[in-house]
DNA sequence: CCAAATTATGCAACTAAGTCGCAAAGGAAA
DNA sequence: TTTCCTTTGCGACTTAGTTGCATAATTTGG
């Protein structure tokens, strides 16, 4: 299984686990933000949530994985990049990364999450 | 009681209760947004959560009330008023209203939720 | 290469905010 | 007051995520 994981696990000084590997490889691949039944459903292996969810919480703590949380209350997580929005649309549910400038701000912001109405959506 | 609370529920047209009217109160007075515990803390007349959330849910798609989520995920609620951000800090938990600009943004935004550490948290 | 030490995993039980069905109570209108 | 319709309380339920514990896998270093 892929030599370049093998490293990032070495720099980051976690063991490697297939489980590991496996829900990096799928965020790695995905080109929106997924929640674990999406996750669990592109993977190779089958993991119990509880694993899964506790090597999520070490990607986060790590600065590996980002995560926030929709409108439908679960945790959608992805890959770790420079800090952008996400706009949630409240009828067709879908998730849109975007850039935006909030401006001067006090305090660090990590995490930006919009919702409403999609211009799709939008009559 | 408030004599002017009745009209509110007329001009909505929604029955009168003590339930509805309490919650309002709250409301009225409360200088952050509060989630259920914190505005049955605040209210004379008790009531059932069921009947909290329902009525809660009521305001909203009436567009009285605003909510969203914090980090604790529970939801938090506030009178609706022009549509600003929230700033959540992950370590004191405190949350913070805030105009932002966010420049142009398609779609309708109707809900701005920050998340990171406030300036009296960063070190 | 192997044994010890450490860390990760699966399972099942648990947590807790919010929801729902239903019977009883309350409000509005006449 | 009577009738109709809405709201309420209660208790059972839902479900994403968490936790304890015994077992299994990975790392290390001799
Ligand atoms: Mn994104
Ligand atoms: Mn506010
Ligand atoms: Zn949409
Ligand atoms: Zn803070």
């Amino acid at each position: 299984m892929s030599e370049q994981l093998q490293n990032v696990f070495q720099q980051y000084d976690i063991k490697f686990t297939t489980a590991r590997a496996s829900i990096l490889e799928v965020l790695k691949v995905a080109n929106s933000p997924l929640n674990y039944e999406q996750i669990k459903e592109h993977m190779s292996v089958k993991m119990d949530k509880a694993t899964f969810y506790r090597n999520i919480a070490k990607f986060e703590e790590l600065g590996m994985v980002h995560k926030f949380e929709s409108d439908d209350r679960k945790w959608y997580f992805e890959l770790s990049s420079t800090t952008h929005a996400h706009f949630i649309c409240e009828q067709c549910h879908k998730i849109t990364c975007m850039e935006v400038d909030l401006g001067k701000v006090e305090g660090e912001v990590t995490s930006i999450v919009l919702k409403g109405t999609c211009k799709e959506c939008h009559s």
